[in-house]
DNA sequence: GGCGTGCTAGCAATCGATTGTATCATCCGG
DNA sequence: CCGGATGATACAATCGATTGCTAGCACGCC
């Protein structure tokens, strides 16, 4: 390790005492201080190449200047730009990112991680776990302690969110669909347990009746779970029942892949006889033949959102009122798999 | 934020001293202690539930029970599975993972994303990003900072790292493909200027050449960069100049997907008539038609594995006398992409 | 009976910064 | 010419834990 320069130092390089040089160096403190003062202490810790040690300077002032953010699946692709974008937004404010990924596989409950960070003296959280219920949020609230979720919100949630607006998602696909001329339009469900799940079908009930398209329960077909084998049998299912379908509007981009394959099996060809389109755009789809027609999340901007709401619930002490939340606007990603019927 | 309990409130309430407390509290200061004392310091603190403040004992001895790790671009689902496995590995030590991306669209250095993390007071890092030659890489070692690579090695590191096996991935490959019965393969390399692009292809010449397939210049082109566009120009350019080519080795998966496109284009059917392999094995393109044979890296266990390089190195105050270096032995997915040649 | 020896546990310094309070000089008005 | 206001800086406590040193005590040996 190299050897530190202390405060110490600087003060005695500048010719004062510590405290002194302490309010020099902080900005909002250093208005007391006198500017021929606060120069001299400037250049002297320019000069030795001071940096604070922000382990005595939290156990002083009780911040870390850290934030936590619990992960359900770090591999899960969709998180990097959740990440990325949360990362970005901190540093430029000076806080640095926790990652703690509340792997279910190896029985890390959330609730375990969520403590480990908060020991960890964090000054806030920003949480992508998914349940939708979850007790350890509203304890988390009752507790005060600043976090806010991101990408998945629990029902009435105590905690301020930023999420993706799956109703204007939804809409965006079914009107685009509608405009092309379909009018048989069927829907692969993601779980009804899960937020998106359940809000996606809503939303496509609600978006359908309104464009005019009739729907009967014969058109949708719920999925296990968010993964391609789930989405070919819901498809399967979905287009036995209703051969007549044109277009399958899909929960998510894995579904969206069962469904590809479940068309091919009846010997028909994506776009051309049956349209597909999904929800995420997750990179690489484009490449496939042919490529998928999928909502756009703007993930990058909720991680950075979230951070920008975390950080202004730590500089503001006052509590917020009511817990803030934010929709964000998707867009849809055009592109072969949503051709006109024939 | 909740009332934290201090350890001065533990040893009160167990009757001793906190320095005593500490000790007790403390897994191997233990033995100075009388059996009966640490049982009730121990019993005292499960029932307040005391939580040692990491920032004070952070400032007393001079280590955070945190490790930063540097990742070139987040976005990348390549690093999640790293982060993942690092992750995992560290939290079981009891080390947190403080994530940096050093992203460079936004200007910020490598080198100032390092020095932020040194200046966190970080007890390691861990360093996936790419640069083959970097002066900053050699600077952490002269200063003795616990660093460890990941998945990219410069050359003739000073520090140690974890790479994959990429000669033997490409052993992998070459010999798959010659198993098939191809004769006539060609490669389409990554940018001779990273790690990987130049090994691989100096791997993809050695191993062609020890199982006797005939090689010249003319079966090989190399890529601008690891982008499907670069791919495609390239394996145009091989399959105009090489038409009688029945196998084309990529470097990287993206590479792939523009070979993919330049066979089509051609009229030809990937598999049956080309086939095309790929290096890494990201997700989703074993839902392609066909989908990619490819090479799988380990890149959770690399995650863990300079994890657990950069716990012992913690540990072992003893500097390692020299660099250890790590190569993970990949596997190769079969799939449709390289079938025998017709 | 005195003293060395071995356990335990307490004392107090320390890590490096922040911050409430005290001190000191200066200057102003009456 | 003096009291008080003002501005600038120094002093010292503090955050919560760790740790070298010392003190107290019991025991046993000569």
């Amino acid at each position: 390790m190299t050897d530190r320069i202390t405060l110490r130092e600087v003060a005695e390089a500048a010719g004062v005492h510590m405290s002194t040089a302490s309010r020099a160096l902080n900005e909002d403190t250093r208005d007391v201080v006198n500017a021929e003062t606060v120069a001299r202490v400037l250049k002297a810790a320019r000069k030795l190449g001071y940096k604070p040690n922000p382990l005595a300077r939290g156990l002083r002032t009780n911040r870390t200047m850290t934030v936590g953010m619990i992960i359900p699946d770090i591999e899960n692709p969709l998180f990097g730009p959740i990440i990325a974008g949360a990362e970005s937004r901190l540093g430029s404010d000076g806080y640095s990112l926790l990652i703690a990924d509340a792997d279910l596989r190896d029985g890390s409950s959330v609730s375990r991680v969520i403590e480990a960070l908060i020991e960890r003296r964090t000054d806030g959280l920003i949480i992508a776990t998914s349940a939708r219920k979850d007790p350890t949020i509203t304890d988390l609230a009752k507790r005060a302690i600043p976090a806010v979720l991101v990408n998945r919100t629990a029902d009435s949630s105590p905690l301020p969110s930023i999420v993706g607006d799956d109703h204007a998602g939804i809409g965006l696909v079914v009107q685009h669909l509608v405009d092309m001329g379909h009018t048989r339009i069927g829907h692969v469900s993601g779980p009804h347990s899960m937020s998106t799940g359940h809000g996606r079908y809503q939303a496509f009930l609600s978006w359908t009746q309104s464009l005019g398209v009739k729907i009967d329960s014969s058109a949708i077909e719920e999925a296990e779970w968010y993964r391609v084998d789930a989405g070919l049998s819901s498809a399967e299912a979905l287009l036995e029942r209703r051969p007549d379908i044109t277009a399958i509007v899909c929960a998510n981009d894995l579904l969206a892949m069962g469904a590809y394959r479940a068309v091919r099996q009846r010997g028909l060809t994506v776009g051309a006889d049956v349209a597909i389109t999904g929800y995420n755009d997750i990179p690489l789809l484009d490449l496939l033949e042919p490529p998928l027609t999928s909502v756009r999340v703007p993930y990058r901007q909720m991680g950075s959102e979230a951070a920008a709401l975390l950080i202004s619930m730590l500089s503001n002490s006052s509590a917020a009122d009511e817990p803030i939340s934010m929709r964000l606007a998707p867009t849809l990603s055009v592109r072969g798999s949503s051709d006109r019927p024939v």
